[in-house]
Order: structure tokens, then sequence, then C-alpha cells
DNA sequence: AATGAAATTGACAGCGTTGTCATTATCAAA
DNA sequence: TTTGATAATGACAACGCTGTCAATTTCATT
């Protein structure tokens, strides 16, 4: 039923290593030999083994998806980017969910490295914004790209796509106040994440820059949760400073935070602006629509497992860093102040 | 740094092929000598080389996961529950997102066969609907399990696990019918999908079981989109039978009917009711939450997985079936009809 | 202590590739 | 035509494990 190598020798009429160079595209075959080999292949419906392959070969045929995130949007984008990098090169992904608390998490990735030779691992926050953590990933020996929150790559480790919150959240809280808004409040995500600081970065900067003064009443800490945005809302609607709009942290915390301004019969846009961050599908099902950033996640995670296929090939040791900033979506959810 | 068998062998004083049976838990190894060995593992952190294993045995250490589905909560459910197997197993995941329409699906299929050795493969709907598909699957040489939409499994192919849709849609819409309702609305998914066709049947059933009239006015063909829920619903409220309730087929239907009816400027639940299915996380998420039926994908899946995963280690050829019916979670969009 | 069956262990080949190195073909220049 | 350099090809040994089958040990019985 499988073909072998062998099989395909034999019916092209030339050796095992010849074949076994036309599958891996060396340039030392004549054309003549290259076109009767793959004539072969595809009679056959040859396809390399991937396990005597890494068996007996350098090379990885893999890479890995590393991930703590509850989020399924996020997931299936970076996912689905990863998997639009791994089919164009003929590569396997596998996935590895973990527990960035549990003691065990490097255990458990070593254990995997050991038992499986990939190209490397993909990482996103928060193991992305461990720097031990990625260095003990590396003492594995094994390639690591970061996927992070951030203007500039923090250190040399590895290489690092970085997303520009600062900026795009100085769009954000720009478009609220060229709105007209004074009163905007900051629901947060986790404070360990980094683009939550970064986002609140964005903020603060945008309101300086318009001389708005910074009121820390109108900063919220919370979680990338919708749970979290509600009870933000909540919060900071029962201020005495009660805001005119709200920057959420994310679309989740933002739907959080519609949900609650709805129950508090305040209306959006007009008594409450609200924006989100992330473009998440659900921004777009809401009522209202939720003004937003878009955060290519699927871009990103493309570009990343590239860089780890390209880095795992070429045996180039160059930690490229790659950046992008989410762009300003206008939605139904903003509008100007009264 | 990976240390292979070999090393174990010598550091434990045993033969290699020891080593092996130790791994392999298998039974016929004195108590003392496992100890040895396994001494040894835990000192040199031994994890045996997938490749190699793949290569040399019969077994297989991996299953695959393919599906052609939009919906990022379904998916993160299902491989979220294959996962969970897998770890407990020590089997790897392959992710294989495809395109149910493209005529390439099966080869693609076909050459992640040849070149991985799979368990075996996890088929959702739309594949596993498909008998021809299954059947040319089967021909590959690979075990296949289902997991589909029904009461009872439609053939002898494979293993299924059962979703029965009807006898929640039937609860769904009994739940309506106590509120009072009369003039109920269905607006469907895909009308291929297995799925939309077990819905409409319970929801007709209900309604047949309570003597009220089925009214094709009131039945509405679509996708399991948002999109498609905000346009059935705008559709079926224009109708000259205006309907006080909406059975829609899935809660993004049913997010979108929430959004047309807040266009509409329709109070829900006072004046219209609205019904999801599947308990996703967002139905959780909109205002007001959704009354669904709540579709365990999570345990599905892992279920499939299992199933995989033992058929191929004892090589039975038993086709077992395994039933789960989704229950009605009442929130808040439903309410008495007025 | 001797016997034999059952339990335990090991030697060795082979899984389907790739890496290394040797061999053969090719072709321009002498 | 011969030569030498270079391009193409092939032979063969790994890679790290499991399957097969043979060898050894164990232990209850004689």
């Amino acid at each position: 039923m499988k073909a072998t190598i062998n099989d395909v020798a034999k019916q092209a009429g030339v050796s095992i290593k010849t074949v076994s160079r036309v599958m891996n595209n060396e340039s030392s075959v004549r054309q003549l030999t290259r076109e009767k080999v793959m004539e072969a292949v595809n009679a056959l419906h040859y396809q390399p083994n991937l396990a005597a392959r890494n068996l007996a070969g350098t090379k990885a045929y893999s890479i890995a998806f590393i991930y703590d995130n509850p989020n399924a949007y996020y997931v299936i984008d970076m996912q689905n980017g990863i998997l639009a990098a791994c089919k164009q090169q003929g590569f396997e992904l596998l996935i590895h969910p973990c527990q960035a608390k549990s003691e065990h998490v490097l255990d458990e990735i070593a254990d995997m490295v050991r038992k499986t030779r990939v190209a490397g691992l993909v990482l996103t926050p928060p193991f992305s914004e461990m720097p031990e953590f990625v260095q003990k990933i590396i003492d594995l020996d094994v390639d690591v790209v970061r996927i992070m929150s951030g203007d500039v790559a923090p250190d040399e480790l590895a290489p690092c796509i970085m997303v520009n919150d600062h900026a795009a959240s100085v769009s954000i809280t720009q478009h609220l106040i060229d709105l007209g808004h004074k009163n905007i409040a900051f629901i947060g995500g986790e404070a360990a994440h980094m683009s939550t600081v970064e986002r609140l970065r964005g903020y603060k900067q945008a309101l300086t820059d318009n001389d708005i003064a910074i009121d820390e009443r109108l900063i919220i800490d919370g979680e990338y949760s919708f749970e979290s945005g509600v009870h933000g809302a909540k919060q900071v609607m029962s201020e005495d400073v009660r805001p005119t709009a709200i920057f959420s942290c994310n679309d989740e915390i933002a739907a959080g935070s519609l949900f609650a301004a709805r129950l508090m019969g305040i209306s959006i846009p007009d008594q409450l602006s609200i924006a989100g961050f992330e473009n998440s599908p659900f921004s777009r099902q809401t009522w209202p629509r939720l003004t937003t950033a878009n955060q290519p996640n699927q871009k990103i995670a493309e570009d990343a497992a590239n860089l780890l296929i390209a880095k795992s090939r070429k045996q180039t040791a160059q930690n490229s860093v790659r950046h992008y900033t989410p762009q300003l979506i206008v939605r139904d959810s903003t509008g100007k102040s009264h």
C-alpha cells in the first residue's frame, strides 16, 4: 500500500540515494534523472516516511506551538497561521497547551523535545515574556521564536515578533479624545502581561500628549475575560468622576463592559463609548459592534513559523526581529462625547 | 544531551530489549528489574524516540484531527478534548483543517497518512457525514471515528459518537412551548448538515406533540453564522404571523437574531424569546444571556480519541457507538409569552 | 539433588530514510 | 585523443527502537 523509497528507485531505475536527493531538492541531480524519479513518485503516490527521515537525518520536519491562553479566537488564529506556513513547507504541527503556573511545564516541554525532534517552538505570552523560561528552553538545545508585546526586542535570546501594543493603544485613545472624551477609563487585563502594560502605557501617553490629566481612579486592574469586563465597568461607572468612555484592554473585556452598561441602563455609544482591542470575531457580533484595534494574529503566527523553518534550514544563528502594529478599526461602540 | 535506550540499558545493567519492555509496560519483567530500569530512566530523563518507535514498531503514537469548521469555540473544544486523551496516553496530535469542498481533501489526507502512521482519524461534520468519504478513508487502511448528529448510527463503517440533536431540540422547543409560545420560528444552519436536519426534526416533533401546527413560513434556511442569524431574524419578524419565539440552530445564529431584534427595537425576552444551541462561551456573553442546549464537545472529542487509541492498541474490530444528548440550559433570553 | 515447565532476559535483524565517502560519467581544455 | 576537474550517482553504514526467536534463569515438583 505505502510505497517506499525503494519502490520508487526500482521503478525509476536509479539508486535509493538519488531518489532521496530528488525528494530533498538537492541540486546535483541531472534534469532528466529528476524527471524520471518524479514520474515514479507520482505514479506510486510516494511520500517520504517522516519517522525514517527524522531518525536518519538531521533536519526537522515539524514545529511545536506552546500556549496558555483561554481565548479560543486567539489560539485558533495563531494555529491557523502556523498551519499555513507548515502546509506550504510540508511541516507538521504539534500542539501543546500548557499551564504556565504549573511547575512541570518545563519538564513537559523537555520531554516532548526529547522524543520528537522539532524545528523549534513558537512561544506566545506568557511564556514568551519569561526570559528565564526562554533561556531554559534554549538550554534544551531547541530553537524558539517569541511572539510578544513591545516596540523593541528585550534581548538577544531568540528571534522575536514584536506587537506594538503601545502605538495601537495611542491610536485608540486618541480616537476617543478626538471624539471629545476627556474622562476616559481603562480596564486592564492581567497586570503581569506585557500587553496590558504596553496598552496602559499607550493610553497614558495619549492622554499626556493631549494635556489630559491621568486619573488613577479611572484605571482598573482586571483579567482578559468577559466577567472582568462586567466587573470593571460596574466599578468604574460608580466612581465620582463618571467616565464618558472606556478603553477595554481586549474585546472580551469590552463585551463585558457593554453587558454591564446594559445592566445599568447606560446606552452605547450615546452615554458611554466603549473600545476594545484585538478585533476578534465577536467584536463584530456585539450590539453595537465594537471599535477596536486589529491584531493580525494569523499573519503574525505564520511569520513566526516561517522564521523557525527558515532558521532550521539555513542553520543561521541570526535573530531576526519583526514588527506589527495593530490598526484602529472604528465601529459603532464609540461616538461623540456629549 | 538526549539519552537513548542504549544509555539506559548500560546504566541499568540490562539489555536494551528489557528497557524496551519496561517502557512498553510489558508484563514479563521482574519487579526488581523494572525498578532498576525506571531508576535509570529517571536519572537520564530518558524518553523513547518517537521516530524510532514508529519506524521499528507496529504501534501508532499519534492521532489526527480532521475538520472543516469556522467556529473557533467548537474547534478548540474538540481539540482540547482530543489533547486530554492524547496527553494521558502519551500520544501526539496532528491537526488537519481541510476544505470539504476542495477536490484535493482526500489526497491531502492520503498523503498525510502515507507519511506519518497515525492510530486513526477523528472526523467531525461534514466529513463524518459523508459515507463515501469515510469509506475512501477506510480504504486507505486507517482507522476512523466519526462524531456526528443522530440518534442511531447510520452504518457499520466505523465507530460513531452520536449527538442526539433531535432529543435536545425537542427539549428546547418544549421549553418554549411551556412558556406559552405558539408561534415559534426556526432559523436553521446549513441544510446539508445533519445537525440542522435533526434539530429541525426535533422542533417539528415537539410542535406536533403539542398539537401546534407547523407553519413553513416560520422555518428559515440559513448558515451557522452570526450574519445568517441577523438575516433570518429580520426575515421571520416581518412575516404576517410574527413569531413570539425564535429557536436558532446554534448560538451564533441566536446572537445574530439578538442583534437583529435590537436593530428592530424588539426587546428580549419581553417581546421575543430567543434560544440558541451549543452553549458556546458567548452564549453567556450576550445580552441577555442565551437559553441554549449544552453540547459537551470536549467530552465527546476525548471519548472519540480514547476510542481510537483503545482500538489501535487492542486491534479489536468492534465498532462501538456512544451517545450524547445535549441538555437544556435556561438563561435570560427566553421568557413567558404575553 | 534432579527435572521440566514457565518466567525472564538477550542477540540480532530490520524498519525507511539520510550522511559519508567512493565510484563513475561528463565535458572543456590540452 | 588524452587529461583533469567537476558533476552525477551509488554502496553502505548508521539512526534508535521493536519483533522474533533463542538462551537462560527461576521455581515448584519429584
